[in-house]
RNA sequence: CGAGAUAACCGGACGGUUGCGGCUGCGCUUAGCGCAGACGAGGAAAGUCCGAACACCACAGGACAGAAUGCCGGCUAACUACCGGUGGAGGCGACUCCAAGGAAAGUGCAACAGAAAUAUACCGCCGCAUCUGCGGUAAGGGUGGAAAGGCGAGGUAAAAGCUCACACGGCUUUGCGGUAACGCAGGGCGCUAUGUAAACCCCAUUCGGUGCAAGAUUGAAGGGAUAUGGGUUGUCCGCUCCCCUUCCGCAUCGCUUGAACCUUACGGUAACGUAAGGUCGAGACAGAUAACCGUCCAAUGACAGAAUUCGGCUUACAGGUUAUUCUCACCAA
RNA sequence: GCGCCCGUGGGAUAAUGGAUAGACCGUCGGCCUCCGGAGCCGGAGAUAUGGGUUCGAUUCCCGUCGGGCGUA
């Protein structure tokens, strides 16, 4: 789980991703992304997609996915809304679909500065 | 052994790695971070159907409108909930279900059928007159959910509670039992009054309004001002006079110790109450329980996620447990 | 969170407690036409769901399910 800091939390913010960033699409997740200096994450999961315990469930699993890709991700302000049918999926079907999306957005960093990380962590 | 009935309970368990929420303590530093600790969704948290607490507004008091409830007694902070009883309905039974006052205060409605639907005479029966009328009659026919209490006997021109009997019904009254609803027994009245109040209504009881996004605190900006104005209410009479508006999102409080829960004892048929001892068990605000792995079981684990808080109701639910419990059927003695 | 409203064929709708639940568009079949359209005739298809009150419920009452609106 994220911190609280690195979490979206306004309602403005949240429009303001929706408007301006750029929108990748897949069947069952959408994800709207502007640089930025931080690093915000949000997720967007509305009543259609089922009750509330359905809906915690895949918040859940999306911010597993998020944490545990968090060092590989440039920095900006990503909003991930899911859609119908989002609740017959796996946890690990989820994260596939998310890793494609932000590889098709090109928003994971370059193999050196992963290695630079890497290093920085072992060091 | 089979088929049921009732009541109560459980709602996957244990361990490991990574990770989240507020709280407490310590440290660093300055408002965040790190470390440690214990804690961290439900029986329905759901639907929002009732009832309250709490908050604000209004409030001298009242009327009308409106709404809810409706056998009796109890219980409760309160209730349309709950408990016990009465009456009725269903079931072979254990047992279950019931918005269960008033139709003689008044109004409305009762399609079709039927002669006639709250008043009548179509067929029929009888009498008189006679070829088509008058009168009597509610036994019989047929219609309907409902047709002038029922069956039998007497009676009659034919009939009719016209008269009589009933371990039939109704109304009324007396006695006994019960706090009461009501029950049982006896007497009297021949007995006129269809259904619907979950149609309007009448009677009795209860209800001021809005809801934590209530509201409070702190701060900023602006406006009106002693009455032909403002505030408040569903309406009216009325009451009141430093009050109103704005500040999108972001502060702090409200925010969790409460009509709380557990155990024992006592009272009560029970709901529940009293006393003693013990416990602290979420408090977020884009909203915390997840990901992965291993073992076990009833085996891909049901229904389902707190949002001010309680008491109920309703609805959803894989599977399982308990009761020297109860009923029916079969078999055996 | 709180408050309120509505559910009738595929669509949009009507019905005073009493009809076989009505008419329109669409759909299906037939007639007409060389073929189609238009027109004519005929048919299928519905009271969201579970109970209750009533002789009788689309209508009255209660509970579920689904949809919508207001508030902020």
């Amino acid at each position: 789980m994220l911190k609280k800091c690195f979490r979206l939390r306004k309602r403005g913010s949240f429009t303001y991703v929706r408007a301006h960033g750029t929108r990748y699409s897949e069947k069952y997740l959408t994800l709207h992304f502007v640089r930025g200096n931080c690093k915000l994450v949000g997720f967007i999961v509305s009543n259609k997609v089922g009750k509330a315990v359905k809906r915690n469930l895949v918040k859940r699993r999306m911010r597993a996915v998020v944490r545990e890709e968090w060092n590989n991700l440039v920095r900006g302000q990503y909003v991930f809304s899911a859609r119908p049918g989002i609740t017959d999926l796996s946890y690990a079907d989820i994260k596939g679909r998310m890793l494609f999306l932000l590889t098709k957005a090109g928003l994971f960093k370059t193999e050196n500065s992963r290695l630079n990380i890497k290093n920085d962590s072992q060091e």
